[in-house]
DNA sequence: CCCGCAGCCTGCGGGC
DNA sequence: TGCCCGCAGGCTGCGG
């Protein structure tokens, strides 16, 4: 479910939330994610202070005192809620749940368990596997069309399947990269050693834009996001062609020249397209 | 090394 | 109304 841009909106309110203030517990209610959740983590976390969070990809890293880091992954189906302990109902599907001595209260919840909370040493962060092998931030300062180019060369696979791979390119999902393909005018089905120096550069730009407008906009909201605060986020209606298949390309004009949207499946998964504005890699 | 695919889980919406 | 099927925003591990 979760792309970089709700994974940042997450992180974001977290940070607002909780940073600073001291954790008076961590509930374990469930183990069993994607990874086990260390049984030790209650104990790790207990009477630590939040000193900061940070997002690495699609995971949220918060730093406690004493030198123990907590990293989260929402996986699929993961939310966070964040409350005043008290005012919550029970929720199904609630694995861990974070109080702090201040009285709020983070939940996550995640019914298909894709979703991961580890621990690790902060000083290690970086060397932890789940991280160690992430590429580039889209959002940093060392993205750009050269580095774009380094990650697209030699490259057989479609352009689509190749910026899902986070080991090139860390945060981009499905709905963000359909998106950022379509303002390219790049079709995601060309190889992507082939995409010419212009396709390259409109790709490098498009990328961080539908990003940023994304996070502004909250992130998407499809079936199991919402923002911790319980708002949807808004960028699902900004979406130009994510999702809507056979509706009007929104960039071709009156009856649709393009057909409407197209759905087509790579590598199992849907892409979203305008055949007209996605012709090639020119 | 590169690539595609099955599998991990649960829930939801559409078609019958 | 109920059942079955396909589908879902991620990621790993396997095979070719």
């Amino acid at each position: 479910m979760p792309e970089l841009p709700e994974v940042e909106t997450v992180m974001r309110t977290l940070r607002g939330a909780l940073d600073g203030q001291v954790i008076a517990r961590i509930v374990l209610n469930r183990a069993d994610l994607r990874w086990p959740v260390p049984a030790d983590l209650p104990k790790l976390a207990r009477g630590r202070r939040i000193l900061s969070f940070r997002r690495r990809g699609k995971y949220i890293l918060m730093r406690l005192d004493g030198g123990t880091s907590v990293l989260l992954h929402l996986g699929m189906s993961g939310r966070i809620h964040v409350e005043r302990r008290g005012t919550n109902s029970a929720r199904k599907h609630e694995h861990v749940v974070i109080e702090t001595k201040d009285g709020i209260r983070a939940g996550l919840v995640d019914p298909r368990r894709f979703g991961a909370v580890l621990s690790m040493r902060t000083e290690e962060e970086d060397a932890h596997p789940l991280l160690a092998g992430l590429g580039v931030e889209p959002l940093g300062p060392d993205f750009g069309a050269a580095r774009l180019a380094g990650c697209l060369a030699g490259r057989r696979s479609p352009i689509k399947t190749v910026l899902l791979d986070q080991k090139l390119i860390a945060g981009l999902g499905n709905i963000y990269v359909c998106e950022a393909l379509f303002r390219a005018g790049i079709h995601p089905e060309i190889q992507a050693h082939t995409l010419s120096p212009s396709g390259i550069a409109r790709l490098a730009e498009a990328i961080p834009a539908v990003l940023e407008e994304a996070i502004a906009a909250g992130g998407s909201t499809l079936r199991d996001y919402v923002r911790p605060d319980g708002e949807k986020g808004g960028f699902q209606e900004l979406h130009r062609v994510y999702g809507r298949e056979g509706e009007p390309c929104p960039d071709c004009p009156g009856p649709p020249a393009c057909g409407g949207v197209r759905r087509i499946v790579q590598s199992g998964r849907s892409s979203f397209f305008c055949p007209l504005r996605q012709r090639s890699a020119s």
